[in-house]
DNA sequence: AAAAGACTTGACGTTAACGTAAGAGGAATT
DNA sequence: AATTCCTCTTACGTTAACGTCAAGTCTTTT
């Protein structure tokens, strides 16, 4: 019977991980370090379950969107974390609340830093345009970029 | 005739441009090592013109939305330099296309966090509203934090 | 059995973006 | 004149988030 791939009882290697979401052991082993991860052991090795994979995802987007690893880490234990430590709890309640708030205020730099540099784009291809037509990037360029775009996203969709 | 402190012509002092923007002299000084920044001296202090203040501000954000320093000098050189370095100019184009892609990719990822921390905070006061009811946060803790929002938002657009 | 690959645990190195402390120069206040 | 205050430069310290060896174990391949 062949092993199912898909289903909850899968695990994974750390390398296997980081192949997936373009990390490196050694990064993996960091958030273990620092109580961000815990994946069981077959021996000395260590072996990540699909719970583990979902923080592991967790982890990768809080950084991209500018968490400390300390802070992600408290979000983490809110899933975990039966319910003692309230008035812990009550602490980190008023920390998301103002973590919201500057993560909107975020949204909003991003938008404004998009339309900052798709300006400066349309500034610095004027600019080639007019003297170096040259340089301006072919159609490969574009195709390349998009082609990456989507299977990065594949990636994430399919699990690999 | 009363200083006309809202033309132009107006400068800063390092402290001053600190306090508006809730930055350290060091960093200005910093930012100014790295090339981002080259206000006029009087003497020995700097002297910052508007157009000094309005590439902080541009540097500012490009910082909160994860923007390395060397990043932002790239975008900012667009600004001053005449059309020197052409071919250089092409190679910034594409790494700008390049952080377009990645921004939005944030923004997504920044509404995702979103909604994540707002059902976190959703468990979290519905556990302390059944448990520890005297731990949830009073009105006015929201009140205040509005207020802070609003003067941050408030400073931005009246320049102080 | 020997070599080649993954995995492991230290332990030290690195980079970015400042912080901090020391020492000195002018301007303003007492 | 002395103190206070702001600024300057120089230089070493710090933190986060890993990178990069080194040295060992286990498994698989040759």
């Amino acid at each position: 019977m062949a092993m199912e791939l898909r289903r909850p009882e899968r695990t994974f290697t750390i390398r296997q991980l980081c192949t997936e979401f373009k990390a490196t052991p050694r990064a993996l082993r960091f958030y273990e370090d620092k109580g961000l991860l815990t994946p069981a052991r077959d021996g000395m090795n260590r072996v990540y379950s699909y719970k583990d994979r979902a923080r592991l995802i967790l982890i990768l987007r809080g950084k991209r969107v500018g968490l400390s690893l300390q802070e992600i880490r408290e979000i983490l234990e809110l899933y975990d974390e039966g319910d003692e430590a309230m008035s812990q709890n009550a602490h980190s309640l008023k920390k998301f609340r103002e973590k919201i708030v500057v993560l909107e205020q975020q949204r909003e730099d991003i938008d404004g830093a998009i339309t900052e540099l798709q300006q400066a784009c349309e500034r610095l291809e004027g600019r080639l345009a007019e003297k170096r037509p040259d340089l301006l990037p072919k159609a490969d360029d574009y195709d390349q970029m998009l082609r990456a775009r989507l299977d990065g996203h594949a990636e994430m969709a399919i699990g690999k």
